[in-house]
DNA sequence: AATAGTATTGCAAACGTTTTCATTGTCGCA
DNA sequence: TGCGACAATGAAAACGTTTGCAATACTATT
């Protein structure tokens, strides 16, 4: 409550308080072995005694870099992007690095006023979920050379470094599950594939398996739903009664869940009755109730590697770019088993 | 590609380019109104051409705020800490400012490293989750006179200003319902509360309801477990069959749907043979099977608020400190019913 | 004892802005 | 025609640092 109503201490109090000049105060922080130990000792006792605190914007405009990265996620309400943020902003908090954080609600328009936003806070780099940035983003990033990194999907022409997972590879993965166990009839419930590249690259790589088992058409067909487990849940349910398919192939963890409690609902046995697939394997899905069988994506190792990708940048803009492909693997858990057991 | 080797463009760039001076420049930018339109129109065309973009840091030097507020929480792995940063840094971007996150792991030693580096970002303000900081951590934000907010549980005297739920509230709601509901054997499913004062004050107001209507010792024995599915549903099974509760209150819906599995597993029909209460209404809770019975604690608002209370410090830093209380509300759902129906 | 070399420190310029103050130009009006 | 008022602009100081350079004091070598 003690109004201290002097402006908070500059290097220059502290220097007073030091009986030194400022320029030895400044390398006693920077340069700790170019003062002597007594001076420093001195200086130390001045910065307590005065509550400095170093002014990280005067030496930015000195060309010394923020210490800050920008991150940007389109939302953070699914667990995943958490597990992601939490993985990067550790590795780089290791590195002395603060995050500022953002998020686009997938939006490109808003996703590009954030990015000048932190290039206006001079941010040494920049991590982004996805591709799928605007062209004003993409010529911002380059025309200012800032370090960039695309987390969450490998993609293998990128602009600038990226690091995730193959969506197709993990699709395909998930489909070759329920093939290999001899299901012939198999639903697809997927969310929109318009704005959704993830998605769609998903869809596509199941599709591609199931083609190149002879499956098409009828024998797999798609069913719409959303990211939620009450709208896949809802979703599910009629084509459950209507196709009669074996198994259900789902384009993520939380469908996966819908559709699981959808087939419960009518009575049916996971997997007796139906076999449910997901894709993901986030908190809590090995948890459900039969535990989803589903297809393993890192996230955390995801979130640390881009981390480090960017740091590398950072040290050397020069570096070529780098595309890290991240492996999927296939987990087989309580909810699929062969046809017909 | 094009390597533009010149430095990145600054005012006096601009300037050159449009031909007036630095002055004007600046003044088109923070002061539009009192330079001529004719000229601004220059400006702009030449902001345009040279990629400029201000920059933050030399702003700050000369007095300016930094657009910047701190915010510490402990993980971001559970949703519920996720729905209250999104909720709390979507209300702040409209007001264009920028967040810088860090999470503290729940350990106050480094919560306190976090302050220090956020300041020395000059954060126009910080807010942090609970109200567990360190005394180092209090005594750097009064000497600062930084504006700070504590966000999440309730505390009517907190040293400054502060938003969320009473937990004590949410632990008696819970336990008033069973008790409501005729129960007189209640397990208490809680995590350790030594470090965790938001379990312990729920824990305390759950015996307090439950002492009041005579049920203490034995009728209500405390299980201990942790912030897991799977731990809690390993933790609360055997309770179950050497307890013979007739239901389970769980100090958080994680812990609740562990217990509910556990019930489940042991051949039990939920509310039936075990009624399942838990705390908090996070995302999912609802879609789960059974859907939980719980008491709503609004994250989104907390956030909203607490972002709101930031910005009027922010503006007015002699204000009196404000402590909001918000209301609990019971949920009941699928898991819970009268005793012996 | 003189010299060269080195460790420690201070001085002052520079970084990219904002803002105060002074200057110029324009207009309206007597 | 002259004068005051006002609008638009520029020059320069200031913000809190870092750092190249110069100055000083000390050490080791001859």
């Amino acid at each position: 409550m003690t109004r201290t109503d002097k402006k908070n201490a500059d290097i220059h109090t502290v220097a007073r308080a030091a009986g030194v000049s400022i320029s030895t105060v400044s390398r006693a922080f920077n340069h700790p072995d170019q003062v002597q130990p007594q001076t420093r000792r001195r200086i130390e006792r001045a910065v307590l005694e005065t509550g400095y605190i170093r002014n990280r914007a005067a030496q930015m405009i000195k060309g010394r870099r923020s210490g800050t990265v920008g991150l940007i996620v389109p939302t953070l309400e699914h667990t995943i992007f958490a597990e992601l943020v939490t993985a990067f902003s550790d590795a780089l908090e290791q590195a002395e690095i603060s995050i500022i954080l953002s998020s686009s609600n997938y939006d490109l328009e808003r996703e590009f006023r954030l990015l000048r936003k932190m290039m206006e806070h001079r941010v040494d780099g920049v991590a982004l979920i996805g591709h799928q940035q605007s062209a004003a983003s993409r010529r911002l990033l380059s025309v200012q050379q800032t370090p960039a990194v695309s987390l969450w999907n490998y993609h293998p022409d990128s602009a600038f470094d990226c690091v995730g997972a193959s969506n197709f590879d993990a699709g395909r993965t998930a489909a070759q599950h329920l093939i290999e166990l001899g299901h012939r009839k198999i639903g697809l419930v997927f969310p929109e594939t318009d704005a959704n590249d993830r998605a769609a690259d998903r869809l596509a790589g199941a599709r591609a398996a199931l083609a190149e088992a002879g499956l098409s058409g009828d024998d797999v067909p798609l069913i719409t739903s959303s990211y939620s487990v009450a709208r896949a849940k809802a979703d599910s349910a009629p084509a459950l009664v209507t196709r009669n398919t074996t198994a259900l192939l789902c384009g993520n963890d939380v469908i996966g869940r819908g559709a699981a409690l959808a087939a419960i609902n009518m009575g049916m046995l996971i997997p007796r009755d139906q076999s449910i697939m997901a894709i993901g394997d986030f908190k809590g899905t090995a948890e459900f109730e039969p535990s989803l069988s589903t297809v393993h994506i890192p996230a955390p190792f995801i979130g640390n590697r881009a981390a480090q990708m960017l740091l590398d940048r950072m040290a050397d803009p020069d570096l070529p770019v780098q595309r890290h492909r991240v492996n999927v693997e296939l987990v087989p858990r309580a909810s699929t088993a062969p046809y017909g057991h």
